[in-house]
DNA sequence: TTACCCCTTGATGTGCACTTTAAGGCAAGG
DNA sequence: CCTTGCCTTAAAGTGCACATCAAGGGGTAA
């Protein structure tokens, strides 16, 4: 598939394909005899990966370290951990800091000037309250915040 | 207190907290006779405020537009609360794509060559893999990435 | 043959969120 | 009086992650 087919596939712009393919995030693309990029599965899904990785705030630097590492089928076992295990702990930091401003949003939301003025409303913000994993309370989420923000 | 102290207790730039004033992130701040900016807590909290959203990925712009219909003591409580809503949705989405990214890599993390050398990272693996608020299965995170990656 | 539509590379441009620099003011200490 | 150390503003610079442009090539179809 060219590189358009591969873009409409993966959401990810042409440019940014080629982009990836310079700074070593997916290996080096098989190329036509006239020198076109001829992308298979394998690319999508190092696209894809690169694509999920980007999303959850990977650094284009961190990313090439990363995969660097897991491209040089060296026994490179123990920095492959403590780089994967570095990048999960930035990553749950994240995570929490967003469940925390989350928290905070949905508070603000439930107490919205001590009224709702639907049904409807009440019931989906309600919904939203069940559909997070951890069973909340109705706490100010944190004591740090100005709640009159 | 003057803007150096203000950014030692943020772990904020005084050039940024200049520049969040500017963007209007944060109140007009008070002066000192001589035109020194004179920040008190009220100004620290909305400082913290728009560092957790940052953290949360929220842009400058959206702040600013958040911000504003809040500072407008108007009768705007709808838009209000559509914007926060809108927010609310894209962080939640945020969350778990960044929890999708987490899965995969502690999925990695655990069947790292399919052997651990130590006993203690298997046990800290473990721990890791109990800190996490859903009990989570040994599945593979998602059929769309490639494992091997 | 001309017109499209795809592709290539290298260079330059863009938007965001600041950071840094330039040029200067005020107050205290030696 | 001069240095130190804080502050001010406006303007210019920076780094990231691409997007866009320029100049050209190849394949097909009317």
């Amino acid at each position: 598939m060219n590189i358009k087919e591969a873009s409409e596939k993966t959401g990810v712009s042409s440019a940014a394909i080629r982009y990836y393919e310079k700074e070593s995030l997916i290996p080096a693309i098989d190329r036509t005899p006239v020198g076109n990029r001829d992308i298979d599965d394998r690319i999508i899904r190092r696209i894809r990966f690169v694509t999920q990785m980007r999303a959850a705030g990977m650094s284009i630097e961190n990313l090439r370290r990363y995969i660097q590492l897991f491209d040089a089928q060296e026994d490179n076992a123990k920095e492959q951990k403590a780089l994967l295990q570095e990048q999960l702990g930035v990553m749950e930091e994240k995570r929490d800091d967003l469940q925390a401003a989350i928290d905070h949003l949905n508070y603000k939301l439930n107490h919205f000037y001590d009224h709702m003025e639907s049904t409807e409303e009440e019931l989906r913000a309600l919904e939203r309250e069940h559909t997070d994993k951890v069973a909340k309370q109705d706490d100010a989420p944190d004591d740090d915040i100005a709640h009159n923000f």
